[in-house]
DNA sequence: TTGAAACTGTTACAATATAACATTACATTC
DNA sequence: GAATGTAATGTTATATTGTAACAGTTTCAA
């Protein structure tokens, strides 16, 4: 999806929902959503250094936690590096295919909870609020 | 599984497969086998402190990297914290259950990839090598 | 129009993790 | 058992990632 599409629709999720989407927030959004790769939460201080003067650490985490809690983005823990999300609506479960050769990575998204994994929280009484699988491996493109 | 009976299985373990087993990957796995809670690396560094004179953060992360290497411990990514193993057997895959109230951990282990995310990889002809789901939420014992 | 809440600016710092290079211990082979 | 190569450790410094705290500003609605 295109970064401008992303953007887009962000925007109107959030005038629909009273959201204010101000402009650091939509500046880290398509700063994300433009890359390829994941970015570091300090990629994006550099990217968004280009477009404004001295932004500080704050600021971008500021960003990142908003877009986060909104799930417009995603954190990949294994790499400490966001993703835009692009399973087109809120969910709480995330899950990626992550490539260690080229570093890309791939919104698999399933909308529910993987029925084995569901029975065992079901029995031990856990009440999920959030679930996130990291697939590490190799992508097609990278293999001999 | 107490800590006692974790060194010993590593200990035979190690001796069987030719893998030296040092004091301060001993000392390693017995402050993580022995908390209640996963231990960030630094918990790990101070607890080191008790036993020898000014470990340095370089020694713990040698030793975790040990650890994890050979799955004697797991690494929490969400929280950048480490457990002990508690399934019994090396696994390319790690489930848990973090409970965000109490802080503790368990592992839930299945051994294989649910069939609804192995398909979509396998669709894709991405090559696994490992995999991590890490489950948020309230455990029972932390529920009104 | 004013008061509360949300957002931003700024400084400083905490927490997590690694690089680089010197030294020591260990196992293997001659 | 000396020579040798590899694995493990010691040491210093630094890189990377993430927060705390508090002051100032904008927004929106009563
Ligand atoms: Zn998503
Ligand atoms: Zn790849
Ligand atoms: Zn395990
Ligand atoms: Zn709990």
């Amino acid at each position: 999806m295109s970064t401008n599409k992303v953007i887009k629709e962000v925007e109107v999720y959030c005038r629909e929902h009273g959201i204010r989407f101000t402009d650091q927030r939509r500046m880290a959004l398509e700063i994300i959503a433009s890359s390829k790769k994941p970015l570091g939460a300090y990629d994006v201080l550099a990217e968004m250094g280009k477009e404004v003067e001295n932004p500080k650490p704050t600021t971008v985490y500021r960003a990142l936690d908003f877009l986060l809690e909104h799930a417009f983005i995603h954190k990949i823990e294994s790499l400490n590096a966001f993703v835009v999300c692009h399973a087109g609506h809120s969910h709480e479960g995330s899950q990626f295919m992550v490539c260690d050769d080229c570093g890309k990575v791939e919104e698999v998204h399933l909308c529910h909870l993987p029925k084995d994994l569901k029975k065992k929280i079901d029995d031990t009484g856990f009440q999920l609020t959030r679930w996130n699988t990291e697939i590490h491996g190799t992508c097609n493109r990278c293999q001999p």
